[in-house]
DNA sequence: GTAAATACAGACAGGTCTGTCTATATGGCG
DNA sequence: CGCCATATAGACAGACCTGTCTGTATTTAC
């Protein structure tokens, strides 16, 4: 007997199911976004059934978790590895930053940031902590590798600088999908060297 | 013979229908989402009648362009009172913008400019030819007026310069909800007077 | 080979969403 | 007064969403 159902559309097919979801779910949220994605779709594309779904997802709300989760773990994993780069200079490791987002926006179509797009599905009058939280957390902690990084500097006011260079990663991130300039990544690395004060620029 | 409905918590219960659509709409919209808000909610709130809400706005779709259409037309607006402003020096008019948002994080919660988070509720991938043309519009204006802000000031690469501006502002913007510090609009205001090769700070 | 765990297929309930329909009340104007 | 546009109140259809349930097939372990 073979198998009835058409797996040609199924990219993840040799996968166990957990993964399967986990890899649809996160491409449909990246792509379209969280809100408008249902379970009904995920279950369908990454054919499984709707049992095994809920064994390994209770809720809609645990799948979103595991997906940020996810997706801040090897977001900030490769930003560590980038700028902990050994022979960069403590100025090139900040700037490592916007070579790593440059890197991402040539990568196939580029959506976004997770995190600033669940902050506009998920913002403060939504009840759901959980989700609420992950996002916080994950602001934290590109605020802090931006502040470890920016320390060894020794600038006169580090906090100031922290700030700039977090509203320039969040900005550049905003700006690649709302405009079609190929040159903002560099625009924006630019900016981050004349703000750390680095005299090599033009 | 009373009235019934209980008006007591319908603060525009004194302007036409259309008017109380318009601006519980915005205000829901607003501070929670466009997907998470529905009609029958935005029905009960401005105390309004389902048919009468129908003859103002034929479908959602209708009524979230009218609410872009109106941000965009009062920020803008805004934005070019404030940046025309008599007496100011070419560097000042660039900066006004930045005043103006410091202006708009201060007052009531804030909760990002309605574009970017219309970008997150409404990417490439949505089906909504006509709300992302008015996102686009908006991006296109912001940039056509800081473009015609940039250019008086002669530098030697006015795009660049253009673009990092933009970022600036829309990072600032992310920023000043996904951060508590309160310095980020100051921050972000010294970053800009930097990029603009103003000598005149610290 | 057999039993248990896992996965599949799909019906189903209960809720919410958009949008339509009917019937009634009200207010301005000739 | 009477007419007509406008507003109200709320039932209703149809789609879609999350999550549960039943039953069957397949894999794994012993």
């Amino acid at each position: 007997m073979q198998e009835l159902t058409n797996l040609d559309d199924q990219p993840f097919a040799d996968l166990p199911p957990r993964e399967r979801i986990r890899r649809t779910a996160s491409e449909l949220f990246y792509r379209r976004s969280i809100h408008t994605v249902g379970i009904d779709r995920i279950i369908a594309e990454s054919g499984v059934a709707k049992m095994t779904f809920y064994k390994h997802f209770p809720s809609k709300a645990c799948l979103i978790t595991d997906y940020l989760r996810s997706q801040a773990r090897v977001w900030m994993q490769m930003l560590v590895t980038r700028t902990e780069r050994p022979g960069l200079s403590p100025v090139e490791r900040v700037l490592a930053i916007f070579d790593a987002l440059e890197a991402s926006f040539q990568e196939r179509p580029f959506r976004r940031c997770p995190f600033v797009k669940g902050l506009a599905e998920f913002g403060p009058e939504a009840d759901t902590p959980e989700i609420q939280a992950m996002i916080d957390t994950y602001f934290e902690n590109l605020d802090k590798l931006v502040t470890g990084l920016i320390a060894p500097l020794g600038l006169a006011n580090s906090e100031k600088t922290v700030l700039q260079i977090l509203a320039l990663i969040q900005g550049v991130i905003v700006m690649a999908q709302a405009t079609s300039d190929r040159r903002i990544g560099g625009a924006i690395r630019d900016a981050a060297r004349l703000l750390l004060g680095d005299k090599s620029c033009d």
